[in-house]
RNA sequence: CGGGGUGUAGCUCAGUUGGCUAGAGCGCUUGCUUUGGGAGCAAGAAGUCGCAGGUUCAAGUCCUGUCACCCCGACCA
């Protein structure tokens, strides 16, 4: 990608509304763009960090042998009012009529949806257990928007919903979706902690929140030092300096954003909307469910705030937009061979061709943050000045090196 | 929803007790120079002063209404 034609631009300046770091540099850095409070689009950068994240989520919820799908938005009045959530959720929720004056919502979930397609297509225990997730967004008409894509009132979400017939292999499922979630934070650069939560208004059951400790969090857990456990202060007996009953470490306390959250639903939704399937012995059991969501617009931001300095973001190489950042710097042409070459070898690299000042594209550099700095000026010659995002040294290499030694090809 | 604040060029902002042709920096266009940390000089384009109404000889400035955005709180799969 030629960084001359790249759809918009970096920012000199910080948006004046920027409070933490993730929503200054993703805004000044051309990742994302302010509509209305809470809505943003992602640009082309930002686009290419969502779509590393959401393959990381792939894999990991397709290992799991659940399937991917897309459910509709727009949702009409009749299943919410089956469960009572039209009404329980009629402030979070944007509602309205159309113009018949037939009541509709959008999405702020996708429970209702789900369980209804569930209901009318599995009969048997031969068709369960099974899992199915889709990548959507999510509306929430939340009374206040904030820290840019913290907190949107349109934000983009993996909901994942599992079915069971016994409680047991719900069970199992969970433990395993537990595991499937820890590896896509480790894939995407951060640390999170398993944290047990109140359902909230959804259910009364226990849930499990995945927590990122963070200054710009909203949260606030008793979390151990040594190993994931944790508890949101929500509910959680335990003080500082308590023993962890996990591991025997000492319990800490700090802020925290939540990228994720797990619920085992078991029969609620079974009984509300009347789903179930029969069992060996031919009788009819209720149609267990678990749902799962990780916040994907919001692990944008998370990544940010943790790995960044003064200058700008330092993506984690998993999830950098591109893997390589080539600079031309004054020179005649050689950078362009360079570009073409890195192409040919498959590596993702965008290059700034722009005729602008050294120090503006060095700065640009630091602030969009991709983990290689590849750098082609008149000292280099022939060769490549190599700088990691996170370092300080730079070293010079022939290309033939620069490939074999990063990008393995 | 309660409290506080802000809407003036693409962005960040200045604009005095109401007064004449509304400004700056950045960005943008053209030309020349420059080239390892956000370049210099010259010329230029760019504004219904958020929107509507009112007061006045005169409104960016005062009044009323309205919309939007930010911060604190409340809220929060």
């Amino acid at each position: 990608m030629k960084q001359s034609t790249l759809f918009t631009k970096t920012q000199k300046q910080s948006p004046k509304e920027a409070v933490s770091a993730s929503h200054r540099f993703l805004v000044q850095g051309g990742f994302i763009d302010m509509l209305m409070a809470g809505v943003y689009t992602y640009l082309p950068l930002g686009w290419q960090v969502i779509t590393k994240i959401t393959n990381i989520i792939r894999e990991e919820m397709n290992a799991t042998g659940a399937q991917e799908m897309l459910m509709p938005a727009l949702q009409p009045k009749g299943i919410w009012e089956e469960t009572g959530r039209w009404a329980s959720l009629a402030e979070i929720m944007y509602q309205f009529k159309d113009r018949s004056g037939k009541e509709a919502g959008l999405a702020a979930t996708h429970e209702e949806v789900i369980y209804d397609l569930v209901r009318r297509n599995i009969n048997s225990y031969r068709e369960l257990p099974f899992a199915i997730y889709q990548i959507q967004n999510k509306f929430r008409n939340e009374l206040r928007a904030k820290g840019g894509i913290i907190r949107g009132r349109e934000f983009m979400m993996k909901d994942l919903y599992s079915f069971h017939l016994e409680q047991a292999d719900l069970d199992r499922y969970y433990q395993q979706l537990i595991e499937a979630y820890q590896n896509v934070y480790r894939r995407c650069g951060l640390e999170s902690k398993v944290v047990e939560a109140s359902g909230g208004v959804f259910t009364q059951n226990y849930s499990h929140e995945f927590q990122v400790i963070s200054e710009a969090g909203e949260d606030k857990i008793i979390f151990c030092s040594d190993c994931a456990y944790g508890q949101n202060t929500e509910i959680t007996k335990f003080k500082v300096g308590d023993i962890c009953p996990k591991c025997g470490g000492r319990l800490e306390e700090g802020k925290s954003i939540e990228v994720g959250n797990i619920f085992q639903f078991g029969d609620k939704y079974a009984k509300e909307m009347n789903g179930y399937a029969t069992d060996e012995q031919g009788q009819k059991k209720p149609i267990l469910m678990a749902s799962y969501g990780i916040g994907i617009s919001r692990l944008v931001a998370t990544i940010v705030e943790a790995h960044h300095d003064q200058k700008g973001i330092i993506w984690p190489e998993n999830v950098a937009p591109y893997q390589a950042h080539l600079l031309s710097l004054g020179e005649n042409g050689q950078a362009e061979k360079i570009y073409d070459q890195l192409k040919k070898r498959g590596v993702a690299v965008l290059y700034d061709d722009r005729d602008i000042s050294v120090g503006a594209k060095l700065a640009d550099a630091d602030l969009i943050g991709i983990p290689w700095r590849l750098v082609v000026s008149k000292k280099t010659g022939v060769k490549i000045e190599l700088k990691e995002r996170s370092a300080q040294s730079v070293e010079l290499l022939a290309l033939s090196e620069l490939v074999k030694k990063i990008f393995n090809k």
